[in-house]
Formats: C-alpha cells, sequence, structure tokens
DNA sequence: CGAGTGGCCATTTTT
DNA sequence: TGGCCACTCG
C-alpha cells in the first residue's frame, strides 16, 4: 500500500502490526488517528472482512473521524466496520440480547437528569435528608460502584464499602443504589453505567452469547485506552480471550478521566494479561511548534506517575507562549477577544483559526460577553446540548414511553404535560401503588380505575389510550411517522403554539428540528432500522459535540479542556490560569488528583499548533462574589525560557477595592447587543387562520405562518415521502419548515 | 389545580 | 449572578 510511505518508522511497524496484542503509545499529535485509520485499511486489504473488527473509541465524535478517514482510504468496505463508543456499540449489543438478562428488548435509556431525578424520588421516599443525599453524590457513588462492576449486593455486603459511607454520615447509599437499580429494572430502562455493567453480565451468565460476539470479533482496537475504566477493560479482555487479537492505543500523559471511573491500571493490566505484548511508541509531534512542545514536555515533568517518553518534533522553533494578567474576569475577556481581532487582521487569519479552552464552563460567559462586544463569532461546543432542552425532553419522553411504556422517569415526565388534570397527589397515588404491589407505574395506570376515583381514573385512562394507539401505530411505521402523529396528538405542539414569547417561538422550532432530525434519520439509507426504538437508542448517546457544525461562516471556537481533547488548533488561549480554578479547588487534596490537572493542562498545551497564550486574572466574580486570584502554579511549571509575559509582574498590582472601582466605573459602557438573534415576531395569527393545503405548494408564492407571520416560499424539496419548504419570512429570515408539520396560508 | 414569587443552591470534567 | 425548586395565593 503506498500509504505506508507517508509514515515514519513506528507509526509504519504499528500500522503492519497484525496478530497478537499490542500497545500503542502515542504522544499528543504523534499521528494517532492516522496510525489507527491505516491500520484498520491494512487490515482490510490483508484479507479481513470488516464485519470482523470492532474498533472502540471513547466519544462519538472520535468514532464518526476514523470512519471518516477510513471510507477515504478503502471507500465503502468502512461501513461494514464495527466502530463506535463502548457505550453506542454494546448498546446495540444489548439490545440484541436484553431478554437473556431479564431487559426488554426495546429498553430505554436514562440520561444523566433521568437517573438523578429518580435518586431524588427515592431519597424523598426513604425520608432521607435531601441536603446530605444529593443527586450528584449519591449517583457518582452509585456511577463508580458500577464502573468497577460492584452490584447492589455486592455494595451492600462489603464492610469497607459501609464504613466509607457511614464516615461520610451517607449510609444509606447502598439502600438507595438497591432500590435506584429495582426501580430501573421494573421501568425496562438502563443508565448509562448499565450498558457496559450489563454487557459484563451478558457475557458471564451467557457464554453462548460471548462465544458469539468473540467469534464475530477477530480484531478489536481501543482508542484513547487510558481513559478506559474497569467494566470497559473487563469486556475487552474478554471479547479478544480467543483471538488474543487486540491492539489499545493511548497515552498515559493525557488521561483526565479518573473522576469518571478510568483507571491507569487498566495499561498495566494489560501488559499482565498479555505477556507476548509488543509495544510501539509515537514520540513525534507533528502539530505543534519546538516551543510549544517543549512547553509541555516541562509541564509534564512534574508528574511522577507516568511511562517514559520523550516527545520531540522537527517543526519550526515558533513564538514564544504568552502570559497576559488582567486585572478581573470581563478584563481578561476583553484581553482575549482583542488579541484574537488584531491577530486576526494583521496576519490575515480566519476566526476558524482560534479556540478558547477552559477549565469550567461557567468561565465561557466573560469570554462570550467579550466577543460579542467585538462582533466576533463564536461557538461554544458542550454546555446545555440539544436534547436537554425541555421541550425536546417532553417529545423525547413520549417516544420513550411509546416504546417502552414502563419508562418511570418519561411517565413522570409527561403524564401530566400537557395538562390534562391528573395531578400531584393522583401521580403519587400511582407510586405508591406501584411500590406496594412492586409493580412498574404503568401496570398500575392499566388497572388505574380500580385505585382511583371516578375524574381521576377518567383522565388517566384516556391517557394509556392514547400511549397505547401510540404503540399500536409505531408496529407499522417508521420513526418518522410516529414521531409526527405523536407530536400532534399528545398535545404538544398545539400546547406551544399558544406561546407567543420569543421562547415559545424558539421552542416550537427546536420541535420541528427535532422532526427534521427524524427525517433524516429514517432517510438515512445507512440505517438498516428505521423503527423509533432503533432512533431512540441511536439518540440516547449523543452528545452536544457531535450535532454537526452548521457552519455558517468562520468563528471562533469555546470550549473545556475536557472536550477539546483530540483537536487542534493553529491559536489556543487557555483562559483562567488560577490557583483553585486551574487546578481547580477539588482537585489539589491529593498527589493523584493534581497529577491529572497537571494531565489536563498538558492536553491543554498541546491542542495549539501554533501559537500559546495562558490569561488569568486577578480578580473574578464567582457567586456574585468578587474575589482575589492568584496565578496558577502551572505557569511557574513551564520552563521560563518559553514563555513571554506580556503584561509581566511589574504591573501595579491594585487592591480588589481599587478593582471594584474600575469595574463600575467601566459598567456603563457595557451595552450589551441582543444576546441572540432576534426571533420574535410582531405577527399574530388572526381568529379565523386556517391552513391552506399545500399539496400544491410552489416557490414564488405568498404564505402566511400563525407564528413567523408572512413570507415567499424560496424552495420546495422533497425527499422521500416527506416535502420541506424553504421561506423566506419578512419578519424572521429564512426557515425551513416540514410541509406535513406546518400549518401554512397560501395567499 | 395552576401560576407566580421568593428563597436557596451552585460551578469540575461526560458517555 | 442566575437557574431551579418549593411554597403560597388565587
Amino acid at each position: 500500500m503506498d500509504h505506508l510511505s507517508l509514515l515514519n518508522e513506528s507509526q509504519r511497524q504499528a500500522v503492519l502490526h497484525k496478530d497478537g496484542a499490542a500497545m500503542i503509545i502515542a504522544g499528543a499529535g504523534s499521528g494517532k488517528t492516522r496510525v489507527l485509520t491505516y491500520r484498520i485499511a491494512q487490515l482490510i486489504d490483508s484479507g479481513v472482512d470488516p464485519f470482523n473488527i470492532l474498533a472502540l473509541t471513547f466519544t462519538n465524535k472520535a468514532a464518526k473521524e476514523m470512519r471518516h478517514r477510513i471510507e477515504k482510504v478503502i471507500g465503502n468496505n468502512a461501513k461494514n466496520i464495527w466502530m463506535g463508543t463502548f457505550h453506542s456499540v454494546f448498546s446495540r449489543i444489548l439490545r440484541a440480547e436484553a431478554e437473556k438478562i431479564g431487559y426488554p428488548k426495546s429498553f430505554t435509556i436514562y440520561d444523566t437528569d433521568d437517573s438523578k431525578t429518580l435518586i431524588r424520588n427515592i431519597v424523598k421516599e426513604l425520608n432521607l435528608d435531601d441536603k446530605l443525599y444529593k443527586p450528584n453524590i449519591v449517583l457518582g457513588r452509585i456511577s463508580s460502584a458500577k464502573n468497577k462492576l460492584i452490584s447492589m449486593r455486592q455494595y451492600l455486603n462489603d464492610a469497607s464499602i459501609q464504613a466509607d459511607d457511614e464516615a461520610a454520615m451517607r449510609p444509606k447509599i447502598g439502600k438507595i443504589y438497591e432500590l435506584y437499580q429495582n426501580r430501573l429494572f421494573k421501568a425496562g430502562s438502563m443508565d448509562f453505567d448499565d450498558l457496559l455493567f450489563n454487557t459484563n453480565v451478558l457475557f458471564k451468565e451467557h457464554p453462548d452469547a460471548l462465544n458469539k460476539y468473540q467469534n464475530m470479533f477477530h480484531y478489536v482496537m481501543v482508542d484513547e485506552y487510558q481513559d478506559t475504566n474497569y467494566s470497559q477493560y473487563l469486556i475487552t479482555r474478554k471479547l479478544a480471550a480467543k483471538n488474543q487479537n487486540i491492539v489499545v492505543v493511548g497515552d498515559d500523559a493525557q488521561s483526565i478521566y479518573a473522576f469518571r471511573g478510568a483507571d491507569i491500571q487498566n495499561i498495566l493490566n494489560f501488559e499482565r494479561d498479555y505477556p507476548d505484548l509488543q509495544v510501539f511508541k509515537l514520540e513525534q509531534n507533528y502539530r505543534s511548534t519546538k516551543n510549544i512542545v517543549h512547553a509541555a514536555n516541562s509541564v509534564i515533568k512534574h508528574n511522577q506517575a507516568q511511562l517514559r517518553k520523550d516527545v520531540f518534533t522537527d517543526n519550526e522553533e515558533g513564538t514564544l507562549i504568552e502570559v497576559i494578567k488582567a486585572n478581573s474576569d470581563n478584563e481578561e475577556g476583553k484581553l482575549v477577544a482583542t488579541t484574537i481581532f488584531e491577530d486576526k487582521m494583521s496576519n490575515h487569519l480566519s476566526y476558524d483559526d482560534f479556540a478558547i479552552l477552559y477549565r469550567t464552563n461557567a468561565q465561557s460567559r466573560a469570554m462570550e460577553e467579550a466577543l460579542r462586544r467585538m462582533n466576533i463569532k463564536y461557538k461554544i461546543i458542550g454546555g446545555l446540548s440539544f436534547y436537554q432542552r425541555k421541550e425536546i425532553k417532553d417529545l423525547i419522553a413520549y417516544l420513550r414511553l411509546t416504546v417502552n411504556p414502563n419508562d418511570e422517569q418519561a411517565f413522570r415526565r409527561v403524564i401530566n404535560y400537557p395538562k390534562r388534570g391528573i395531578g400531584e397527589t393522583t401521580v403519587q397515588k400511582l407510586f405508591v401503588t406501584a411500590t406496594e404491589i412492586n409493580h412498574s407505574v404503568w401496570e398500575v395506570v392499566m388497572n388505574a380505575t380500580e385505585f382511583l376515583g371516578n375524574r381521576a381514573g377518567t383522565a388517566i385512562e384516556n391517557f394509556s389510550v392514547m400511549i397505547r394507539d401510540f404503540a399500536r401505530i409505531a408496529q407499522n411505521n417508521d420513526a418518522f411517522e410516529v414521531a409526527k402523529h405523536i407530536a400532534k396528538h399528545s398535545g404538544i405542539v398545539d400546547d406551544l403554539y399558544q406561546d407567543k414569547t420569543v421562547e415559545g417561538l424558539a421552542r416550537y422550532e427546536n420541535i420541528q428540528e427535532l422532526l427534521n432530525g427524524i427525517k433524516e434519520y429514517v432517510d438515512d439509507p445507512e440505517k438498516e432500522d428505521k423503527s423509533l426504538d432503533a432512533f431512540l437508542q441511536d439518540i440516547a448517546l449523543i452528545t452536544d459535540a457531535d450535532t454537526k457544525a452548521d457552519d455558517d461562516g468562520e468563528f471562533v471556537t469555546l470550549m473545556t479542556i475536557h472536550s477539546a481533547k483530540g483537536l487542534e488548533f493553529p491559536n489556543v488561549f487557555i483562559v483562567g490560569m488560577e490557583e483553585n480554578l486551574f487546578p481547580s479547588q477539588m482537585m489539589l487534596n491529593s498527589r493523584a488528583d493534581l497529577e491529572e490537572e497537571r494531565r489536563l493542562f498538558y492536553v491543554a498545551i498541546t491542542r495549539a499548533e501554533k501559537k500559546l497564550y495562558l490569561t488569568y486574572a486577578t480578580s473574578r466574580y464567582q457567586w456574585g462574589n468578587l474575589r482575589a486570584c492568584e496565578k496558577s502554579r502551572f505557569i511557574e511549571e513551564i520552563d521560563p525560557k518559553f514563555i513571554n509575559f506580556k503584561y509581566g509582574e511589574s504591573n501595579s498590582a491594585g487592591n480588589v477595592f481599587d478593582r471594584v472601582l474600575q469595574r463600575k466605573s467601566s459598567i456603563g459602557s457595557l451595552v450589551t447587543p441582543p444576546p441572540r438573534k432576534q426571533t420574535a415576531t410582531n405577527y399574530t395569527a388572526p381568529a379565523d387562520f386556517k391552513p391552506s393545503d399545500t399539496a400544491d405548494l410552489a416557490a414564488g408564492m405568498k404564505v402566511e405562518h400563525p407564528k413567523f407571520g408572512f413570507g415567499v416560499v424560496s424552495k420546495i424539496d422533497t425527499q422521500g415521502n416527506s416535502t420541506k419548504a424553504i421561506i423566506n419570512f419578512d419578519e424572521v429570515g429564512e426557515k425551513t419548515l416540514l410541509l406535513s408539520f406546518a400549518k401554512l396560508r397560501i395567499h
């Protein structure tokens, strides 16, 4: 294969490795993805069936990117490779095998919010102190137990775990774990951790199933191995036990997910499990300048626990790292924004070339304000995802309930939304009864009239008839048809329709967007299964990071350092380089924590190709209070010969009081432009508004929409049995509407 | 039973 | 400072 010539010696060796176990230690920017890509291509070239290759990644983004790149090399065959995140691949497998372990085929997946709500409910039911048993903490304990494959039974029986919980004044966590797990089971639902936990259960209790997948996956590959937890480790070990063809790729210096159960130990275990292991080290960095690579090396040297590795580069020297000091978080934002602006202008760069990285999401606000004031377009990755919006979750709850009526959280969400006269009292009654007879709420609902008075009974009965009706439709229709039907007949659309505020309008649009998304899903020829079931499984594991960039024009990228892993940008700003922020206050308690934090800094530095800026502020607002901040120790840990202090220490420090005054006086000029594109309309639909039949709608026609007002059709787009109209509205600009859904009056 | 208001809590990271 | 929840009033 000619592409072998594009590789350096160690890359080539790693690519050409075929049978047996191997570990590739890949330094930052060392062409890891390229090696993985070519290795898979090489396997297929040598006659391996793509169906027999399993490639596991950590994020959807990484999976997508790799599939994309393999397609470029070997073409369509790449589609048949089993490639995805641990969660998505094994939820797919569990879906086929669920009944073996007592779950329904169409089990639903609880997201973190569902899990927390359930825990909150359980804590309440147990009459425990909700100040002590906070959902975050409890879920954290349960999650880390599951990641170590500790079942609720083992948890309750483990003396040292119980002692820990008692010492933390939370002796009932085990009890909560038990109830939580029972409730999930009764609801036919799994949380994220269950997807991996239950895969382990399946493989353990059903050797036939394990055997089946061992025979299926002749070659197993795991990316970002340093971020795997015990549960994931064991899955891969079992899968590879038969053929022993397993390759893991990782960089211990970039292990930043220990807080989530990732265990460096897995790398050590790996060496123990496969004595014939071959190790390849990729040490040449192709991404960054010498200054950046050396600076990163000088930082990571402060860690004790690490595999020896010498990352080097043949790239140019580059410019020094700039350290910028600001007096406040707002000034920090301003300095970053102006620096970007000036750099772009004087060097003819694109905003795409810049990224701003921070430790916590909360820091984005100051940056956003500054960028907006300078009219610099930006995009935030992460944060609240599309699928976390209330209206989206509401509709999805209906969809979930349709495929799995036992789904308790979905039920709770929509039982009285839109309002149908079923109050909290009635719902409580249903849940209490369910607990008493140890059945799911849905089973109680099915016999509601026996437990409830006439009025509530009827309301519940109507609800259950509606859901069963949805389920019936879901039997012989694709996900889009069902979802469209549900959006209409659940009353969600009508409800949003009433709300003429800006937010209401946005929610209405979001529902449309979700339906568009489902339409796209069923129109995708690569998706074999177009059922609502399949769609739900798919989106349960999607995060904001993979929603495709609607890239209208160039923009600066803002995100947390965690989500920046695996990415690269010519110019990178790491902001908030302050003690207690980065390193985070919560990570100062142990050497291990601090080292993880330092690895995080290492990851951040190595995102930069050409130019790196570190900024910090000497004061910052936190929970509405101004607090003085100190420069981060991490700045001191960089070898100073790679740094240029732009607003050096000589700058008069000033005191907090001065800064408050300074800040106050500058507030007058902070006239913030409108935060978002305005979509409010002054238009209100006339009382006699009646939608026309839009079958003959064509470009050029003038139409009226009950929310967006008047507009002109600019394009009609028919795909399959759905038709979209692109309409230019007078007030809100261009919108894409699904005709089967939108109410339009033709003029 | 539903809408509106006040009080309280929070900011570590994500599948 | 802002978002969410619980409580109270209509």
